[in-house]
DNA sequence: CCCCGGGCGGGACAAATGTCCCACCCGGTG
DNA sequence: CACCGGGTGGGACATTTGTCCCGCCCGGGG
């Protein structure tokens, strides 16, 4: 019998592929939790084989608790269960040691299919995402680019944002100047959305 | 047996969520589909009793469809099921005929009692949710700043959006200066965010 | 008939934004 | 040691954005 940790914020969707996945006969899932902060002290607890993680969630989010398990519970194979499958997701995933990339378009019969293979030792990534992700290429943006973009995005201003990040209103203009020119773009709006379509935020 | 039409664009919830309904007894998902084009046509081939609609698709958004299927076939229950419970978003829905709103958050056992009760001709929405419509009010916007803010939101300046919709600078320029005033925001991408928080884009 | 709200546009102005310089500090690397 | 990239800031400047006027046209309601 294979264990089964669901992370998952939206009730209807984890209720619906916890209801799935228990119809398999080798498959049970032992834990479901639908916040991020949640997943490793559920996971210590459970011990399940395979933790399927959704990437946007309240609190400590999919890919960041994928790497806490990886060093707090190495023997669990991480499967990323994700609306979008932004290049950035994808590569960060791989960094945190997740076993496999799985997107919520595709069939449902893909999940139970994935959750065998990951626990065989098997990686699961769509193909086309994988191309993507390797012709995007990484985050041109620094750690500190990234930060100011973040806090952009949600439409503060310069002054709004130097003092969120304590920082003098030039060199938030700086970065900021930085991450359009890097991500090519005309204005922080299009460069956040960029950043965002990439995963890189 | 209630005949239920189920349309939703992620593959893995409508899966999950047909296989859940069809584990009910008393339901059976007589057609799916993934794109908000394909509603009507297939409501009118297959003619369920209750129309299960996701807001944010591909193609027709669930809302227009609801509007069409109440034109088109009205003895069949549009209850729509969405990610955001978005005041507006309910609002649209009862002016388009639903006659129940649920959101994606809550236990999956819902669904398929709510699925039951729109057919028995109950009215199904979460109380919170209604008060919280209520208590936002209407769109304060007009239709034309509706659209200019809409166009706005990818981060267009103001002469794109004056080429994409065919207007003067000066006359968009007006429209986005009004559209900041009524929402009570600082900036476009402010009121962008919230007109579409609050569901009026 | 008059008024009002909405669509449309012009002009002038202040504020915010974006660009391009400059400078300094620091840690790592050849 | 010299160099380089990243983090941090300043200053000057052009462009964009947002505001507040103004005007015109139209249709509907009192």
């Amino acid at each position: 019998m294979i264990k089964v940790l669901l992370a998952e914020d939206q009730g209807m969707m984890r209720g619906a592929l916890a209801l799935l996945l228990n119809l398999e006969d080798d498959i049970e899932v032992v834990a479901q939790v639908g916040h991020g902060d949640e997943v490793v002290d559920t996971a210590l607890r459970t011990r399940p084989d395979v933790a399927l993680l959704d990437i946007e969630m309240p609190g400590r989010g999919g890919l960041d608790s994928a790497a806490d398990l990886r060093e707090r519970l190495p023997e669990c194979a991480v499967l990323i269960l994700t609306t979008f499958g932004r290049p950035g997701y994808l590569r960060r995933a791989m960094e945190a040691g997740a076993r496999g990339f799985l997107v919520k378009d595709g069939p449902v019969e893909d999940l139970a299919d994935a959750v065998r293979r990951v626990l065989r030792g098997e990686r699961v990534i769509d193909p086309a995402l994988a191309a993507a992700a390797l012709s995007t290429g990484p985050s041109p943006l620094t750690d500190r680019e990234r930060d100011v973009l973040a806090t952009a995005a949600d439409g503060s201003t310069i002054s709004d944002i130097s003092a969120r990040l304590h920082l003098s209103e030039s060199t938030v203009r700086n970065y900021l100047s930085s991450a359009i020119g890097k991500t090519g773009t005309r204005n922080r709006i299009e460069a956040a959305r960029l950043a965002r379509h990439n995963g890189w935020l």
